[in-house]
DNA sequence: CTGATTTATTTCACATGTTAATTAATTTGA
DNA sequence: TCAAATTAATTAACATGTGAAATAAATCAG
């Protein structure tokens, strides 16, 4: 193999343990609450009196409509969301229930807390040039499918 | 909710999103070899005659040890990788059957071609700060806890 | 107005992610 | 030398990721 890959320099490699070391930073925070990392995506995308359809809410949180299929239906069974009728029935508006509001604001600090810690360890306007590179990545790669 | 979240600007939705776009580029090609793209970092971690313990090979491949457990499974079940004896019998050293390289190297050279559009769209030097960045941001968060 | 098409969401089946517990082998230390 | 502690890997159980198929409601074409 004359051309062995530079695995550690890989773009993909890259991404995989960025992820893993940015939501090691919350996982236990919000497993303390019984929630998983995606549920809490849903908890926050919905606080402070959102409502949004399933289309629009898995986009935003970055979750497959499958696996938020199934994510609404735990939360909706824990008391978190709750379904909003719509005209066009084939529309889900999911939107927090008091409950759920109540446990987002319980939570939201200490997250913020800890947002605001990598922050501080990484350097904030490292961090927000490293947010608008991988925008624009993804900008990039979206536009040539 | 005076202090609603900036969604969009958050750096675990940029990184999810952004592993998204970029794992979506390839996703396509190890499929028609019948692939998943954990599967194919760890045909790629071996390629080359690599023998590898399983704990290294986690690691490599940024996948957690019970997934790997049943992705080698997976592999050597369908002859793309084997085991080979070891002293320490608690060990277990995989590395790839002759078949397993071949595949390898059918699918190489696509492979590498869709890294070097991705560079070629993102731009080679953003790309390298890029995933320098992403090590960085690793390395400080890790010091961390 | 009605059958065909499109759209929103869910269900299915299987692979991986995640944590805790288990198994088996090695090492340690009295 | 042997019981205790440590280490490597797997298994178990449940949640999510993923693509394809199914369901149901709205829209469209004739």
């Amino acid at each position: 193999m004359a051309d062995t890959p530079q695995y550690d320099e890989s773009l993909t490699i890259a991404l995989l343990r960025a992820r893993e070391v940015v939501t090691a930073q919350f996982r236990d925070h919000v497993a303390t609450a019984g929630l998983t990392l995606p549920q809490w995506r849903v908890i926050r995308a919905l606080a402070g009196g959102v409502t949004l359809d399933t289309t629009t809410l898995a986009e935003r949180c970055v979750i497959l409509p499958p696996s938020l299929s199934r994510i609404i239906k735990t939360l909706s069974e824990r008391g978190l969301t709750e379904q909003v009728p719509t005209r066009d029935k084939r529309q889900r508006m999911i939107q927090l229930t008091d409950e759920g509001e109540t446990l987002f604001s319980s939570m939201w600090e200490e997250s913020r807390r800890r947002y605001a810690a990598i922050e501080a360890a990484f350097g904030q306007n490292e961090m927000h040039d490293l947010v608008k590179t991988l925008n624009r990545l993804r900008a990039v790669l979206e536009k040539q499918g």
